[in-house]
DNA sequence: CCGGCCACTGAGCAAGCGCTTAGAATGGCC
DNA sequence: GGCCATTCTAAGCGCTTGCTCAGTGGCCGG
């Protein structure tokens, strides 16, 4: 039994065809950008006609929107995820860099649209995902904190450190490709001893 | 005696309408995107009617081009500078950090289009930028090798290792602002230091 | 076999797009 | 003053855009 890749990536999607809609927004707006998205580039690439698009979402803006929503909570969780687990400092940033650069590579054509496509949002949704983003944000920075009170790190500012982490993975969508040399999981272990060595770790 | 921000910005560009307009297109494509931005909107800003944009430039592709053709070659100097005036490695990726955060920090507005709407540019035009960013990489990727080889640094993949210094450069432009706490020079110098630790300098 | 329902289509509308054209101002040079 | 080159505008052309709506086919309970 085959399961197709848009069922996989949103399993609380239906009907099948909502997902194929927005599996094809998500390929148009990686490759071209909202804007220079078409609905009926959507459309075709969905195999459907462009008034199909609205049956299952009220406007192009929502497509991506139901897009940039999932992907960021779907980071949100890895990082969540991390801190549950992990309680020391410096293991937890190296789960957490590890999944979360590991996820922008194997999702980088989603993490394409979730980073870059964000001013395309209209003003409501933008402040939901923004809210996320600002807690993603939160929860790296204070392992860091925790791990710079403890000796772990040493970093001079904790709020510049966690920014500098999240550039390092946000930026991998943006030139990670499927013929680049390294899996998805190789990455990320390699960009997490990056940056615990950036965190100054004595061991890292 | 005063002279206009964008005669800063593009000494060479004649006349003055010609620059205005680049920094009206700047300042939209930036906040919205390039094909978020009409050349109503670009014209408007510049105070002029549509129509004057065609005399100076032959499209609004154009327009985006000698922007991100000028920042390009920009941030090309700062680095071919620092590989010009610092042999030893250490010293001169701390430069080149240092002058490259700075740069996409007061000139983020700029570096927004450079960085982020690349896709934008029509084939031709884009091949010409990305020989530019090669060039880049090239000489940040050289300089790491060789630190890496005198045993300055020490890092499991110089590839990686300047692709990560560039992410965490680039990625400046997406948050910084004019309300950031820290001024240019200030970050340069702070993520300068992060990167040194990041390349594994015994002492940061 | 029927009737309502849901997903989908074909055609098309109003608005906005990049860009063109004809012509009006302006300033320098004889 | 007469002439040209340069720079700008008003108007608008042809096309594409996001989106709508009346209608169609297929499925399902009865």
């Amino acid at each position: 039994m085959t399961m197709s890749l848009s069922a996989d990536l949103w399993p609380d999607v239906q009907p099948e065809t909502a997902r194929r809609l927005m599996l094809a927004g998500v390929e148009s707006f990686a490759r071209r950008g909202y804007h220079a998205t078409t609905t009926r580039d959507i459309a075709s690439a969905a195999g459907m006609s462009p008034a199909a698009l609205y049956v299952h979402f009220p406007s192009k803006a929502a497509l991506l929107f139901a897009i940039s929503r999932s992907g960021h909570e779907q980071t949100l969780a890895l990082v969540r995820n991390a801190v549950a687990k992990v309680q020391e400092p410096v293991e937890c940033i190296r789960l957490m860099v590890a999944d979360f650069v590991a996820w922008h590579a194997r999702r980088h054509t989603i993490a394409r649209v979730v980073q870059y496509e964000l001013n395309a949002l209209p003003e409501q949704e933008l402040e939901v995902v923004t809210e996320l983003r600002r807690e993603i944000e939160r929860l790296v920075r204070e392992v860091i904190t925790e791990g710079s009170a403890t000796g772990a790190f040493t970093v001079a500012d904790p709020r510049t450190a966690a920014r500098a982490v999240l550039s390092l993975g946000v930026d991998v969508a943006r030139w990670y490709s499927e013929r680049s040399r390294q899996t998805p999981e190789a990455l990320g272990k390699e960009y997490s001893e990056l940056v615990l060595s950036m965190l100054g770790t004595r061991a890292g």
